[in-house]
DNA sequence: TGTACATCAGTGAACGCGCGTTCACTGATGTAC
DNA sequence: TGTACATCAGTGAACGCGCGTTCACTGATGTAC
């Protein structure tokens, strides 16, 4: 099916708005994102973007949901670049591609993990998926890595405490057989592992000098992976 | 010195200013905290707010500071209150007010660790001295733990890359004496570990339902625990 | 191929709103003698 | 104890600014016959 010429303008005036918009993002953050600037810095006056987007918030969304599916592309296919069986290679591989897209997309790592927008209400149906992908990339690694005996769950992660047991239990059942409820925690923790450094790197809340370089991010990966058993292959 | 009525009235008003500053947070987030309605709120006009505060920014400041000062001081005294050698206890305390402060004050949490306010840049010689003190707080215990002889510090945090090294050791000549580069490393991991699994607990990152409980933070303080070797005394 | 009609991107004016900050001022509180 | 003066909290008007969203509209693009 090929698109009219009026379609086409259609597609790439919708892909200004939003690399327009993450350009403000970068100059001055999510909340403050405006319509009107927007449209000023297109040429356009502010309601023509009501042709392309509902109102401020669809388009915010619509943000959130491409920032998550990079995000979690980047990843993969970071992973996608190492061989198969080398766990340690492709977790590393991962981790860095989590890493390196935030510094380079700060503005996208800050709208979907930063501070939520005040009076923005992420619709759960249009998020909720793009978000696990982030996590499903990590989890997926893991899972190979267990099904191949390659990965040593710490202890306390085997020994969840029914709470834990109960809420990850319903989650099993959207996941691929073999799954243990270990996995998926572990998942979550070295997420927020991950996320941890990298938002302190970002927002300076290291000793100056020390975070840009990444070297702390470094050894925290390090540590993970010794922590894992994924050792060098 | 005994406070005149008009010092005591003044004093007052200006905590009564930064409270209500704290409520607007918590409903609409710190980049939209606005004199006016601080104003509106106390029943005041706008201008009046000017002779506390030289501008909205010098608010924030004095709001920040306070934030750090108080996670600091809710975590030394979690700390105070374990015997001196019962390092596991310890950290488990602090980890926990850690957490505990954040889940009762996440408008000053997010404040002083969330995207920060656009456009405010923060006066150096004011934060980053009560942003230490959190820190510290987990170090000072670390170095106890170590001098004596009651930490293990994970390998790759002793190897530390050439980058490391350098940017750690300025640092530590503003700090006691005897403390390793490695143990500053690790204090900041472990921030970083602590403050992802909370974030995310509060902005939801993670499985619904798993986070509100706070049984992920509690797993993930254990494997440090273990990790750290600090066993239970 | 040419014409009538439908679609739709974008305009310009307007709505009602909120913001930080300045300025000259009033009137109460505090102080010095 | 009483009076003159200084201090300072708070007011009200004004400055210039930006915002999201609605509405009736123009004029170009696309389509059906």
């Amino acid at each position: 099916m090929t698109l009219t010429r009026r379609e086409l303008k259609r597609e790439e005036t919708e892909a200004e708005i939003k690399e327009v918009a993450r350009q403000q993002m970068a100059e001055v953050g999510a909340a403050a994102l405006s319509l009107r600037s927007i449209a000023r810095e297109m040429g356009l006056t502010a309601p023509a973007l009501y042709r392309y987007f509902a109102n401020r918030d669809a388009l915010v969304t619509a943000l959130i949901v491409e920032a998550y599916r990079a995000l979690a592309t980047a990843m993969a296919a970071a992973d996608a670049a190492r061989a198969r069986d080398d766990f340690n290679g492709r977790f590393q591989a991962i981790a860095f591609a989590f890493r390196n897209w935030a510094m380079q997309h700060p503005q996208d790592f800050t709208l979907i993990y930063g501070t939520p927008i005040p009076g923005y209400v992420a619709p759960r149906d249009q998020t909720v998926e793009p978000a696990g992908q982030v996590l499903q990339t990590i989890g997926f690694l893991l899972t190979e890595a267990w099904q191949a005996d390659k990965l040593t769950i710490p202890q306390p992660y085997e020994e969840l405490p029914p709470a834990l047991q109960t809420s990850v239990g319903g989650l099993l059942q959207d996941l691929p057989e073999g799954v243990p409820a270990s996995g998926v925690v572990l998942t979550m923790s070295i997420w927020a592992r991950l996320y941890g450094v990298v938002w302190g790197e970002l927002y300076g809340h290291f000793v100056p000098g020390l975070a840009e370089s990444g070297a702390l991010y470094q050894v925290e990966v390090a540590v993970i992976c010794a922590e894992l058993g994924l050792e060098d292959s």
